[in-house]
DNA sequence: GTTAAAATAGAATGAACGTTCTATCTAAAA
DNA sequence: TTTTAGATAGAACGTTCATTCTATTTTAAC
């Protein structure tokens, strides 16, 4: 990947990410990121692919956060401020989760922001792209914890939602307190 | 409120609801509403203004419908399969709040996205009126139910956030039947 | 029935949108 | 050194944006 195609997706994921998808234009995408117009078009063939791409890319950084996060947190039980050790896969899930929220995601989930922006077209790639990320961040989290049941992922994908939304509008270290409390409640 | 206003107002609701607020014109939303573009404008000064009406007038209907279905459960105790009857009304706001995304929100919460479109000003009048929103949805939990602590209000609308958030991409009704769930445990 | 004010439809305005075009520049292959 | 292909900057395209203007119609008071 050459670095101006680096510097394009930096940039337009900062700006897609504190001003929307349709607030934004690709001219103050280039020239914050001080390319040329066509060059953007050599990368990408519509605006459409560039926030697809972006997404791509945020998921796989998201990822990554969370399995460096979960084995960090296996030897360092700062997830919680109970005894109870490192914990359980999904209790640092949920810890390395808020780790997320406090380092890149002060302003909501993205995917679920391009899929409210886009979602008037279902069939839309970018609707499809979403659909695709929250599927494989439920595989992800399952797999992590095979013992658990369906119905037990899907409440730890709700309180990680939870806490995403809450964060927007409520104090971010308080909603860390009370996610993790919840999970341990549930999870323990 | 003349008919024409509220016409307007629920076009405009519905449109931006769909397609989001930048990607939705004044053109549109007149057109839809069979108005005139000078009627718009001679009942709001600008599209912000017209924003801010639209959440003013969701907030309400959304807090008549909890406190409508708050009653109505208390009366049926259908917000879960248990036999511990009508509920705290802490299990009541939960289920209200499923039965409003079964029936009006199925596509995220308007006043997040709302914020999330515009606050990259955040003193923008429709990023304050959505911070106030939130305030004033986080005081209704409380003093529906006064002997719980603000942690526990604070994890009330962690689970109302969450069930919002999951329901976008998730069945709605495995995700309504785990936020009762997940309710009942913390809250029994 | 006349008059004054408000509401209407739709064009005009200037800016910004996504996308394309053009013409200049860079850099390696021959 | 010449050739060739791709990258560059920035103007141009047609459309749509929020907002304003104009000219006509409707409404209500007297």
């Amino acid at each position: 990947m050459s670095a101006k195609k680096e510097d394009l997706l930096h940039v337009a994921e900062i700006l897609f990410y504190n001003h929307g998808f349709h607030a934004i234009g690709l001219k103050k995408i280039v020239s914050e990121s001080g390319i040329a117009m066509m060059t953007l078009y050599n990368h990408f063939p519509s605006k459409d692919h560039l926030v697809i791409e972006v997404l791509k890319r945020r998921e796989e950084r998201y990822m990554d956060h969370l399995r460096f996060f979960i084995d960090f947190f296996k030897y360092n039980g700062e997830y919680a401020e109970s005894d109870s050790g490192p914990g359980s896969p999904f209790l640092r899930i949920a810890a390395a989760h808020c780790r997320w929220l406090n380092d890149y995601a002060a302003k909501g989930c993205l995917f679920l922001r391009a899929k409210e922006e886009y979602g008037a077209e279902p069939e839309h790639p970018i609707v499809l792209q979403v659909d695709e990320h929250k599927h494989r961040l439920r595989e992800f989290v399952q797999s992590a914890e095979p013992s658990r049941s369906p119905e037990e992922t899907l409440r730890l994908c709700l309180l990680l939602e939870g806490s995403t939304a809450l964060a927007e509008s409520e104090n971010l270290e308080q909603v860390t307190r009370e996610t993790l409390f919840m999970a341990e409640r549930l999870f323990a």
